[in-house]
DNA sequence: AGCATCATATACTGTGTAGTATACAGTCAC
DNA sequence: GTGACTGTATACTACACAGTATATGATGCT
């Protein structure tokens, strides 16, 4: 059951618990709305991943991007798949075109698209 | 069991089997590796899609592009995914940003990044 | 009439997903 | 030493996924 995502997500909240006592196993699981027994095994891997509803929740209980700790559970949000099923063909060109780019490249796009330069 | 997918599968086999025998759901069946019952209720919307592998497969049988058929199917090709996965920040900004724009746009940047303008 | 071939109906299966519910053992406060 | 917390172990569950296996009825050939 390796996948990086809890180990992540207890070292996070192991940060925040130093702080705080609001960031117990107990607390967390209240506030996403699970049990406390599934985050302690979602945290050791005992299991796989949550779903992407209960990754975004976890996300924003502990002031984490969404997306990162979607990928860290080989996910992609949903609004992103959408977008690419929507296009498939032009977005795949893209994608695959883009997927060996440096980061810098990919953010240049990103500006100048936001700038309007279209 | 709405899906889009089955119908046009149905539609594009027909096509192909009005220009050779090669193409009754039991030959397709054989080539993609599954049951023709299987086939059968996937054409007809009476199943969901199968798994991307199968669709794969169901693509070069039928020269139809796999991007487009995962499409229709709600998915996103595994390489695709993983090139976000590896890198969520730039790539959900990217897509997030493309999204709205029209094809022509993104064409654009394809284009761009081809012609290595970075 | 008999056989092949067509699609479809029906029943069933193993594996994965996404958790819940409850019980338990350790630690700290007072 | 007992009450209020920690985290974890164990057992169970409902439903979705991705199909298989077999039987059946219809059509066409010769």
């Amino acid at each position: 059951m390796r996948n990086a995502f809890g180990a992540y997500l207890r070292k996070r909240r192991e940060e925040l618990l130093g702080d705080s006592p609001e960031y117990s196993i107990r607390k967390v699981a209240a506030k996403i709305g699970v049990q406390p027994s599934y985050i302690s095994k979602v945290e050791r891997e005992e299991v796989a991943p949550p779903s992407e509803a209960t990754i975004i929740r976890w996300a924003e209980t502990l002031n984490e991007d969404p997306d990162v700790l979607l990928a860290l559970a080989g996910k992609v949000s949903a609004d992103l798949r959408d977008a690419i099923v929507k296009r498939p063909k032009v977005f795949a060109e893209l994608i695959r075109e883009l997927k060996d780019a440096p980061d810098h490249a990919l953010l240049r796009v990103v500006r100048e698209v936001r700038d309007g330069n279209w």
